[in-house]
DNA sequence: GTATATGCAAAACTTTTGCATCCTT
DNA sequence: AAGGATGCAAAAGTTTTGCATATAC
């Protein structure tokens, strides 16, 4: 089993509730997901699972490598799969639909700056809020199944 | 009154409590403070006031354009004076200290990358987290007055 | 005088923790 | 079998809200 290998790597026990939030992520790759959101979709699958849990799990993620742990504008944090392949964030306002993005310039730019200053990078996060009405965002395309792509939840 | 008439040009009514927390920004142009830290620094200067009349009052003047809400990496939201000149972060992870920056090309390179995307921009932030120890870091530099300048409170 | 703002307490919401029980190795 | 992980409930931390009272204009 994938998820159960790829957690044996990291050093963690291979427990259901640790499996099942991990395959969450697997099948959600271009999703930013809270606990809260992790916790309601295993709920419609029967999963049972706490919701303490849940945040214990994705702490232990986060430490080892496995998830990255996002802020944006909101009080709750979201998590991704960590791909190693670092990117950016455009957030739209209106939907909260997320685009990635990178660019080499910015990247570059920030380690001068940080150079020139006299700090260490450990690591940033650059995140455009924006309007996707020009796109457009697919909230105002109407229809429950553009109202779900253009919102978190699986 | 200085305050006050900044207040009134807002439209928002110059009552004590909104008087006295826009004086506390002003007296701290370099600091990026939260409810609590507000709630301190009155509390320390035997001003009466609320919590609750603290946040109500920083959401007002954030949507009113007085204020600048940050999220950072805590849970926390801090607030900086909006000085109209746009600038971004670099937050030591250590000790807290904020140095902030603007780089030009970061602008336009964010200009370009929305218009490509199909975005509107509405805002953005960008935050490097770093360790300030080659800086060096006044909380490595030892003191309480140093530790004081490394932290938020005044 | 009237509408709005404040203070207090209570509630809402996200996240953490203590502890008895269960599961992985 | 043993140690770590889970679930539940309770707590902690931040922010919001209801309502009676106070304040600005």
């Amino acid at each position: 089993m994938k998820e159960h290998d790829d957690l044996k790597k990291t050093g963690l026990k291979a427990t259901l509730p640790r499996i099942k939030v991990l395959s969450i992520f697997e099948k959600n790759k271009d999703k930013h997901l809270s606990a809260e959101d992790i916790f309601k979709i295993m709920l419609r699958s029967d999963d049972e699972i706490g919701l303490a849990t849940i945040y214990r799990v994705l702490t232990q993620f986060e430490q080892s490598g496995i998830l990255i742990r996002h802020h944006f504008e909101s009080d709750k944090a979201v998590f991704e799969l960590n791909e190693k392949d670092h990117h950016d964030h455009i957030v739209c306002l209106q939907c909260g639909f997320i685009q990635e993005f990178v660019n080499e310039e910015i990247e570059n730019q920030q380690k001068l700056i940080a150079k020139k200053n006299g700090f260490n990078i450990i690591e940033h996060a650059l995140v455009i809020y924006a309007d996707c009405t020009k796109n457009p965002c697919s909230c105002k395309l109407g229809g429950a199944e553009n109202i779900a792509k253009c919102h978190k939840l699986t």
